[in-house]
DNA sequence: AACATTAGGGTTATAGTATAACATTTTAGC
DNA sequence: GCTAAAATGTTATACTATAACCCTAATGTT
């Protein structure tokens, strides 16, 4: 497995991050939530990192960076918060959490991810949502949501090495 | 949440499960693997639920059952191996495993689960892989495996209830 | 049959993930 | 300021999964 996470494409993520957070901020206020500074630094260390990162690997960066050591409960009540926003969507497969690229139109989780970088890019595609309500209800069920993790290789890990 | 798991269709379930037997143990034979009596008696207990079950419910079942007591470790490597053979499906989303009905050809786990009931049914939609395949290749991903699990409700809970 | 090799399973301990229950602090509205 | 509600802190514990090591059972030789 390659020493850094590799994007799918390049580009400056620290960008990614403070847009992340502005507009984080922007829905919080609209909607009467409040993100807290506890919950915002959750939310911009879930984004600071391009892989999924776990429960317990976020309450090691808390402690790293902040000389805030809180207990699981603690981080794991903002990361229930920042789910129920839909700021941050959840990797049932990784156990692990991982920022939404866009929070402001309400949709599933939905997500390649990189099993050579660790790299999870969510797929923003209106026809699968689609077929997969449509192939529900050929069984008569009534979708309320849905979670796909497709697991495979991104286009960088592929061609250079893949192993 | 009613008391009694109710499968998308009624239907005689004994006879699915010998009938999940008899075909994992001819499939077993034709590849030169082992269905041991451990292994025949997890893949058993799986399939006699419609609703997933985790590890360590199998446990219990298993020492309910057979006066044999079994550790984590060898129920696990059970349920590794009924996953090798495609015999049972992973459900992520609540750690829990479930009898695959068609271990013959190889697929991925879709799913369809009901908050209510429990139920889970497997989703044989090829339309559905084709998409998730196609859509994956558009940002130039090699897909290697993949999971999807829709909740909501099955037909039975929704018509009865839906609380 | 004796032997070596390997796969399967038993056992103990522990790692990793998540939540219950209750105490305290902070915030917002009055 | 006072109150009610929300957020966070704290302790303990439940649930899920695997590491490591050992023994037994099955298989394939000679």
């Amino acid at each position: 497995m390659p020493q850094k996470p590799v994007a799918f494409h390049r580009h400056n993520h620290s960008h990614c991050v403070s847009s992340a957070l502005a507009e984080a901020q922007e829905l919080c206020t609209e909607r009467g939530a409040r993100l807290t500074p506890l919950r915002r630094q959750v939310l911009e260390l879930v984004w600071r990192s391009h892989r999924p990162l776990g429960a317990y690997a976020l309450m090691d960066l808390l402690a790293e960076e902040s000389t805030r050591r809180v207990a699981p409960p603690t981080v794991y009540r903002a990361l229930d918060f920042l789910l129920e926003q839909g700021l941050i969507h959840r990797i049932n497969g990784l156990n692990a959490f991982v920022g939404c690229p866009t929070p402001n139109e309400r949709h599933q989780s939905h997500f390649l991810l990189c099993r050579s970088c660790g790299v999870a890019k969510e797929m923003e595609s209106n026809d699968l949502s689609t077929v997969i309500r449509k192939t529900a209800e050929v069984d008569g069920f009534l979708v309320e949501s849905d979670s796909l993790e497709v697991n495979g290789l991104c286009p960088s890990c592929r061609s250079s090495d893949g192993a």
